[in-house]
DNA sequence: AATGAATGAGGATTCATTCAT
DNA sequence: GATGAATGAATCCTCATTCAT
């Protein structure tokens, strides 16, 4: 038999695209970029991927399957709403935040590859799910239409990432610390719940 | 009079690197798409500019300017903290979120070319003394540390940006209307106060 | 028994070879295109030829050797030179002409693969005979030069193969029937001969 | 004003482009070569033509329109059938035998990018009208169909260029004469004339 | 023997910028 | 000042062939 994909140089080729992607943008990042980075030949990253759409399509794809996955699988085993937004808010978006490339890309490249509609309207039924459950639970009368809702989430969501993004890349004076902490903030007020980070133990 | 048709081939280089920095990025975007565009020979783009970079600041800068320079003029001349809230509300942000393109380009390119810090700082330090002036007013204790303000305001100035962006460019179904709502919807009830379109006359 | 597997694919591949370089050309013609077009792994097609010219050599001298064979061995069965005549206008010719393939082949690749000099001046030196001994029969003196003839013949056997070909290729309204009418025409004509096709049993 | 576009490089380009595709086909002639040959650099090349395909498409449309111009002025001006075969036999015909860089791109690009089948129809009606006209002044009755009469035409014009391109690029040992003295025998033995080269003056 | 990953030179094309006119 | 041809490095990607497995 002839040698096997190795999924190290699989995997070096994704991590080197992830941070040239994060820093140059699509057209700015080049597969020799690429290849100079990981020390392989270019012909040998297309070996491993088709073609320079394919692999920022691989890089966000399995990014955000990682992220997406980890949440669905962390919702799944909390019980209360309350302990799903602890977890949201104390593991899981602190893990997303941690890794900018990420967010940069995603961001960057939101309109061309990321299919970001798609992820966003996911992402918003999980979370307006969430806050329909606490207002019932609260009996908390929502003071916007489902619309609304999903604008909210959106800027949310979008803004703390973009916070982020450009808190590392343009020196923006902002923790990922206090982006949570205003996060928890908005969820606590709104429906008088204390969501202490114990409760993502 | 020699002048006038200077600038204006200044102006038509300017809007249509706006529209194509927007619409392929910087690197996608080429001078001779440019002088094709605007049916300029490629030589007289740089006799109105330096270079690519060059093009990209000014487009950015003279942008932003007029946002920036539409907001300080119509705070300036409102006198009470809700009438401020009301026109930025009502007339800046509308503004600001109809230039689809000249977003696109201030979040794609921010970390590179946007200085987007020093922007974002001088904005939130104008919107930061409002809640002040606000929350002074009304006698209400802001609930967090000025670091924090200076997050949330970050999150909402950029997450709304986006919402907008992505809202054109990928097809997210939110409205500008729901943004501006949802933004209304929080300074009412942070402030208690209540927020009329026609305060923004 | 092991050999008759190879056999078979060492047929496939001659035979996407020789659909692929008639489609493509030597050059447009991938070895990894091969690979797919036979479903073997590209290390099989060098197990079975050396290289990609040796491939293209082999596709043209086994296509061409069974024409020629086929042709030789008929004309050997035959004994009249009407009815060598008959055989080759209605049977040998048609069957080359089906093989669009080879032809196109043939033609394209004559001068870098096909040594088609040694191929013509054997086809020629074959129907110069036949030409003479027909002429010798009936007893008309020919009106040309040896090497007129063999211009003649090459004229006569390019041309038809090129009007198939293009036929084909291009678009050109022209049946092989129509060839084939006109070759037995001139035949006929210049020979005072009935050439029917039944005398090709 | 900015320099002007050099005919002279043009026509440095055309050249070169020429003799290497007529001498590695199009896809084995490359852009590199043409530019060491000329001493170009690359780029320049796509000063004057688009891409490749706009390249061989050029060198052929203009070679074959300086043929078919060559023929039909040449036919205007000569009076009786008999002129107008001379002509085309001894001095368009040779005229183009001469050419045999052009021949070479017509027969293996006549499928992708010559448009044979047009300039093939357009050259038969010329010669088919001829041909008429002939018929009807010596009051010979035409012993085939005008489709019989187009693949006759099509197979005496490929044939002849093919077997001039194989003689120069393959060796065979056919001159351009012989095929010359093949297509007048031909035509003189058809229709009963006698086309002296003194004809064509 | 069979496989198909590995290789890197070479393919066509683009591009920001310069500068002759 | 206006023009747009000139440039050549850099772009993405392909490919015949080899050879480790």
């Amino acid at each position: 038999m002839a040698r096997e994909k190795d999924e190290g140089k699989r995997q070096a080729i994704l991590a080197a695209a992830k941070k040239l992607f994060a820093q140059e943008g699509f057209h700015g990042a080049s597969i020799s970029d690429m290849a100079r980075e990981t020390g392989l030949p270019v012909g040998s990253i297309y070996t491993y991927f088709e073609n320079k759409e394919d692999l920022i399509r691989t890089v966000i794809d399995e990014g955000w399957g990682e992220f997406f996955d980890g949440l669905t699988l962390a919702l799944s085993r909390a019980e209360s709403p309350e302990r799903k937004f602890a977890i949201i808010i104390y593991r899981i978006l602190p893990g997303l935040f941690e890794d900018v490339d990420l967010i940069s890309i995603l961001l960057s490249e939101a309109a061309r590859f990321a299919d970001i509609e798609e992820k966003l309207e996911r992402l918003s039924a999980i979370i307006a799910d969430l806050v329909m459950e606490l207002a019932r639970k609260q009996d908390i009368r929502m003071a916007f239409s489902p619309e609304q809702a999903k604008a909210a989430i959106a800027l949310y969501f979008l803004g703390s990432l973009d916070s982020v993004r450009l808190s590392r890349n343009a020196g923006l004076g902002i923790s990922a610390e206090s982006i949570i902490a205003f996060i928890a903030f908005t969820i606590e007020n709104s429906f008088r719940i204390s969501l202490d980070a114990s409760l993502a133990s």
